[in-house]
DNA sequence: ATTAATCCCTGGAGGC
DNA sequence: TGCCTCCAGGGATTAA
């Protein structure tokens, strides 16, 4: 599932192949993937328009051609593929953007629960969705101050507090939990129960963990094999993740998968222990 | 106001 | 082999 490492990765690809080109047309396929769009109206939007740049907050990607913006969501299997010459269209491709110069790009999500919409381009960085994304996981932006605030406000669960992008964008369910080894937490830890010195292991946690995943390219599995960007290593620095029943790097006990708030959940049972117990 | 549950989707895995 | 059920899950939406 793209987190914000394998978005960056999908980012980067994505420059060397695009920047430049010209869209002659697009084909959607899927019409619920540009809603609440009108397929018309996206396709018309970009006809004629040229790639100019390419961005990332947290988990969505944000192309600036001429006049227009596209704010692409991949969430859990979207990817993008190059094609150099035209193309009998895959199953799950659901947008294609023909180029000027014969190539194609598609965007392929076999669950089909990725979102692409077009904007007028000064509108693209204000579009409502990213308005409502916390900092992205860097030291100078995700502050120890504004985090551990935040953290005291809510009474929910750790980790789906994480999860919804608020308080820190970009971590999903993999780095979510390697988060939360690193810091010895508990995913199930209410977040205005966590002391002080958490909070920063925590704060750290993140951000060393997602550049280390960046510096990567991201983390290869599943269905993210043969997106764009697929060049990643990361799941071999995975710890918890995936690692059920596996010795804890730290300790040798096994990992142990529960659920929390509906999402599947690697823990350490020794070192992220239950508070109040 | 915050928090929890539901929904969208398909393919792969496991049971029998 | 084939059919059925369950599972994966980000984020918008709805319900509590």
């Amino acid at each position: 599932m793209p987190e914000l490492p394998e978005v960056e990765a999908v980012r980067t690809g994505l420059e060397h192949l695009i920047l430049g080109k010209t869209i002659q047309a697009v084909t959607v396929r899927w019409p619920r993937i540009v809603s609440p769009q009108e397929v018309a109206v996206f396709c018309d939007a970009l006809r004629g328009q040229t790639f100019r740049k390419i961005d990332r907050r947290g988990k969505y990607l944000l192309f600036s051609l001429d006049t227009v913006g596209i704010l692409s969501h991949l969430r859990m299997e979207g990817k993008y593929t190059y094609h150099p010459t035209q193309a009998e269209p895959h199953k799950h491709a659901h947008v294609l953007f023909h180029f000027t110069d014969g190539s194609e790009l598609w965007y392929e999500d076999v669950r089909k629960f990725g979102r692409m919409n077009c904007f007028p381009l000064e509108q693209l960085y204000q579009a409502p969705n990213l308005a409502k994304l916390g900092p992205e996981p860097l030291p100078e932006v995700f502050t120890l101050a504004e985090f551990s605030q935040g953290l005291q406000k809510a009474s929910k669960a750790i980790k789906p507090l994480l999860l919804d992008q608020k308080l820190v964008t970009g971590l999903g369910n993999i780095y979510v939990d390697e988060s939360l080894f690193a810091a010895k937490i508990h995913p199930e830890t209410a977040a205005n129960a966590l002391t002080q010195a958490e909070v920063k292991r925590l704060r750290l946690a993140i951000i060393e963990v997602l550049a280390k995943a960046v510096a990567a390219g991201g983390t290869t599995i599943r269905s993210y094999l043969n997106a764009l960007g697929e060049a990643g290593n990361f799941q071999q620095n995975l710890n918890v993740y995936g690692q059920t029943g596996k010795p804890c790097p730290r300790c040798q006990t096994p990992i142990v998968k529960l659920k929390v708030a509906q999402r599947g959940t690697h823990i350490c049972p020794h070192c992220q222990k239950r508070k109040g117990a």
